[in-house]
DNA sequence: ATGAAAGCGCTAACAT
DNA sequence: ATGTTAGCGCTTTCAT
């Protein structure tokens, strides 16, 4: 044996390996552990602060550590200690700023946690979004958040198989197999409703759209509860449920032409507003003296609009913390205290629901 | 040997662990094997299509593999093999509607290419950007897409030790150590620029905001070379440079109270844009009539304003694409014929610079 | 407290 | 064409 890999007296190592190209190859644990003269094991045990090492020993590695530029092999570890520090989060797409917000949210949580953070997007494709997850389940991560956008069921017994816990984020449904944290989307809905109705307006449309039926519909109750306790029930019967983005700008245009025109509209999801608003326009109606617009979901858009856009805001920040800290208990085996959790939404009211003041410049 | 891995017949298959528990154990390609009556070499061989292997074998491994619910270890395939199937995007910040764009652009490519794809964002924070490429050097990704948002050139030989190649996307400089993709920032400024004076506006006033310098310097002499071509330049003398977005929207105010207002705006980016809109609706100013409008970056907010906004749009697609198939060279080991890609910017125009119509619907 | 050695699941080199 | 086996870099168990 020509070369050893630890020093000569030892023998059931690599030949062909000396210190010579550690400085070539990407130097492992073995390297630290001969420039420290100690073993991998006391290596390791000083890099992961794991056993209590004398402080000599430990400074003698991390010395060498640094000395050497090592990186810790992740897959390597995590092939042994079966965990990787990484967890995944999965939503429709990016491009939706509240996506963006929640997936900006989780990745601050996982730098402050010290975990890797992998985005996938689905598109809406149930078909991408399968192989997404086997892709996920081929890393083994360590747990995912999802944002549904597909039928997701079929995969739980697979990603219970492989030990990957889940809790799912936003568009969630009452009852649900899996922990859950969201927005109250009836609590939303109620809470934009009561705004218009004591701003004034009694004849509101509401307009959502078809992507999540179940979701809209929680919207749509809140909002009639609203008109119920204003007494407004009769006076704005004109609402639609579940169009296409597309259908909505025209909707909206036939609406608003109609004899007893609607004095506002809740547009209930950010889609929903990107029809409407420019219905309103290319009638030339004037926001909000002619026509009040609530919106649910912010997005940058509506700030930049003269006047800007009243809103109801899901939690987003709060969505991913609560999402995270379930995760993170489920990941170490703890139970959940609540499995199903409902945030509230916020009104930021802005100047496109001031009926009484009418049209203000942007300041 | 008390238990030995393997098992009596053939002595070297696990006893611990039998074909029950195989159901309740991750599967691994022993167990394939095991179930095929192949050898795991043979496994390895067709789950990855590798060498040609009998046709009935094969279909006893596939139905084996499916029947177990099997799904490949990555982590201990690319200890072995070296390589992870994962490149990682490094982007500042993904609210930023080109960069989210860019970002789910290279997804797809993923998907396509069947390799996971590893977001991290910066936040145009030094220190986590470090961060995140130690823990994309720990767990090895085959490549990097980076936009820089940091001084990464003491990053270089880090990533190069552990053979990382990188392409740089968007924010990068003429000379520049590593391959790079970006749009064509000064054929941009011209593209703006000619489209502004082509369409009557004379005095111009040139709005950029200070995160990269060396971009905003260039988009300024493309629009001077279009100001010089129209004989412009004398006429306007009114653009600044490198403000913070705060300042752009007083700065804005400031210029357009001034004797000579310009007649037009070029707002050489989206955060410039952030600060000049609300600057004119502040003085009520009308777009095209008193003031015309041209925007560098798509996003979203401009087409829902009344009226849109014209455009210089970056090509964000192309740019991952270029970015992605340099990569994939690079990871094959192969040469780049161009390391230095400028792609061309393309003008969207919208009502904001019409200025002989005056304003018109947002029809 | 430290060292030695087994082995995580896979690929790749080699043998047949 | 198929089987056998070493070993990737790390963690972990067991000795000491």
């Amino acid at each position: 044996m020509l070369a050893g890999y630890y020093h000569e007296a030892s023998d059931h190592v690599p030949v062909n390996r000396s210190m010579e190209d550690a400085r070539l190859r990407e130097p492992t644990i073995h390297d630290i552990a001969q420039l420290a003269r100690v073993s991998v094991g006391t290596v390791s045990n000083v890099l992961n602060s794991r056993q209590s090492v004398r402080e000599e020993l430990a400074l003698r590695v991390t010395n060498a550590a640094t000395k050497l530029g090592y990186r810790r092999n992740l897959n390597a570890a995590s092939l042994r200690s079966n965990q990787t520090d990484t967890i995944a989060a999965v939503v429709p797409n990016i491009e939706n700023a509240f996506f963006a917000e929640l997936v900006s949210a989780i990745e601050r949580l996982g730098v402050a946690d010290r975990r890797g953070v992998m985005f996938l997007t689905t598109g809406e494709d149930e078909d991408r979004a399968r192989r997404q997850i086997h892709g996920l389940i081929s890393r083994r991560i360590d747990g995912l958040l999802l944002v549904p956008s597909f039928d997701f069921l079929p995969m739980i017994p697979e990603l219970q198989r492989y030990g990957v816990p889940v809790v799912l984020l936003d568009r969630v449904e009452a009852r649900n197999p899996l922990p859950t944290v969201a927005v109250d989307n009836r609590q939303a809905g109620r809470l934009g409703g009561n705004h218009l109705f004591e701003a004034g307006y009694r004849r509101v449309a509401f307009f959502g759209h078809g992507h999540e039926r179940w979701i809209l519909n929680q919207r749509r109750e809140g909002f009639l509860d609203a008109a119920r306790a204003a007494s407004a029930l009769e006076l704005c019967p004109a609402y639609e449920l579940s169009l296409e983005p597309a259908e909505i700008r025209e909707t909206t245009v036939r609406i608003l032409e109609q004899g007893a025109r609607p004095e506002a509209i809740f547009a209930a999801s950010n889609i929903a507003a990107k029809g409407v608003i420019p219905a309103i326009q290319s009638l030339g109606l004037k926001v909000p003296e002619d026509v009040g617009l609530l919106v649910m979901d912010d997005f940058e858009a509506l700030t930049l609009l003269n006047p800007a856009i009243t809103v109801v805001a899901q939690p987003s920040q709060r969505i991913a913390e609560v999402g995270w800290r379930m995760l993170r208990s489920l990941i170490d085996g703890e139970d959940l205290e609540e499995p199903h959790v409902r945030l509230l939404a916020t009104l930021i009211v802005r100047g496109s629901t001031n009926r009484r003041s009418g049209r203000r410049s942007g300041r």
